[in-house]
DNA sequence: GATATTTTGATTGATTTTGACCGATAATGG
DNA sequence: CCATTATCGGTCAAAATCAATCAAAATATC
């Protein structure tokens, strides 16, 4: 059996169960202790399993494998549909400019689909995944919010003031009619405002689960920017029904 | 049998299971190892397959990337060693540039034993690392080029030209006496000669293996910047004696 | 038909992978 | 707390695989 042929199998057999025993992956794979020891390490550097005494668990990770990450699998389903929504409104050509967020990171697998596109984005875990789909990817300069992994600051502002977008693509903390969409940070803020303001076409995408929450800064009304989302209840549908452009992914 | 026909059962082959072994293609084609072992060669050339230890891999996973992770695999002590003695030559309150690169990123765990350090990266790969480690990072703008995930351009220059390093630490992918420090890429290579430039002190970090492998573009010669290396052995001691800034970790 | 070019298969030594071994380290159970 | 057991990381030699070379065979060219 090959080297890669044994570390699927283990990767397959944490993707079933959470956590691999090293000695039930000796009759499994049929190679010895030392083997598979190496195995699990090369595995944790490449950063797809996590070691732990006596064999290996799942690694959650955002951006390798979003299906394991248990707080994004609520609402897995619903934000592949909205990237998926969200990618065909592209065309072929354009200059787009993606924030940061999970739910944004969605729309990544779908863009290949488009030619030459070229994206800007403020985050450096969307830029890492562009880069593995070998996406035209452009990144402003600026400091990094370690919390979020996003480039914020006065640099970033500085440099998207001279740029601009054929559509954003916005991820949100929360919305709702009155507040509008809302997020923790203001700096934050400051750019999707600006990202807004710099596009021809805006978007804002977020799962249903944020409708009624609301953060700190609003960066910018139901009015303003149309909203894709997916699964509203009746109640929430009615609330929204004025704001026409909003788009259910299904 | 002809060549074109062996290589299509190969890859249909590739097509059926997702790693074929070199061996079990010998029966198949009835050619001989040699033979079997160009043809590998041949596709991988051309993208249609990926070459591993025994055999062969199907190319099509986006996500994997076993030539990257097999690479960070090997070596792994001799770079903790050296990212540890690199991190020791930080003084607290600096600001640092650090390249992009395995070796460099093993650097960046030592480096939360300093106060108010702020980093600048080209790498997308260690800026999110870094933030892990929760260490002031900023991030030129640039294009963000796919296969290592470095930032590189003309933005990224005229940004680097602005700003002032107190140390820059740099990756390269070979080094020898006659060649220098030498990387594939020139767009690489000036940006790091340009770090080199903007900075009070600069150190290449290299593992002993680089030693004597050249490559396309050199962005400085031995003389200019210390190396920072280990485990040399004796007849690459000798050849490198007269560069006396030398360090090895040890 | 003679000669040049390409393809092939065998051989070589270098490199990589592998499994066994051992002392060090960590978990377990009294 | 200590003793026992299991697991760990490192080293080593054997085995497998690799890249490079070269001469024979096949093919192409004139």
């Amino acid at each position: 059996m090959l080297t890669e042929e044994r570390q699927q199998i283990i990767l397959e057999q944490l993707k079933i169960q959470n956590i691999v025993k090293l000695h039930d992956l000796i009759p499994l794979t049929g190679a010895s202790e030392s083997t598979l020891r190496r195995d699990l390490q090369d595995l944790e550097n490449c950063h797809k399993l996590l070691r732990i005494h006596g064999g290996a668990q799942n690694v959650i990770s955002l951006h390798e494998e979003p299906a394991l990450s248990q707080k994004a699998a609520v609402h897995i389903n619903e934000k592949k549909m909205i990237g998926q929504t969200a990618a065909n409104l592209v065309r072929n050509h354009e200059v787009i400019f993606l924030d940061s967020g999970t739910t944004i990171q969605f729309m990544i697998p779908y863009l290949i689909e488009h030619n030459d596109l070229l994206v800007i984005t403020n985050s450096v875990d969307n830029a890492s995944m562009l880069a593995d789909y070998n996406v035209n990817t452009f990144l402003p300069g600026g400091k990094l919010k370690s919390s979020t992994k996003a480039l914020v600051g006065a640099n970033i502002i500085q440099t998207l003031e001279n740029y601009h977008f054929d559509r954003a693509f916005l991820g949100t903390n929360g919305f709702s009619v009155e507040a509008g969409y809302t997020t923790p940070d203001p700096e934050e803020a400051a750019i999707k405002r600006l990202a807004i303001a710099q596009s021809n076409q805006s978007y804002v995408l977020s799962d249903s689960s944020k409708f009624s929450q609301v953060s700190f800064s609003r960066f910018a009304t139901l009015d303003e920017v149309p909203l894709i989302t997916n699964k509203l209840s009746e109640n929430e549908s009615i609330a929204l029904s004025k704001y026409t452009k909003i788009t259910e992914a299904i």
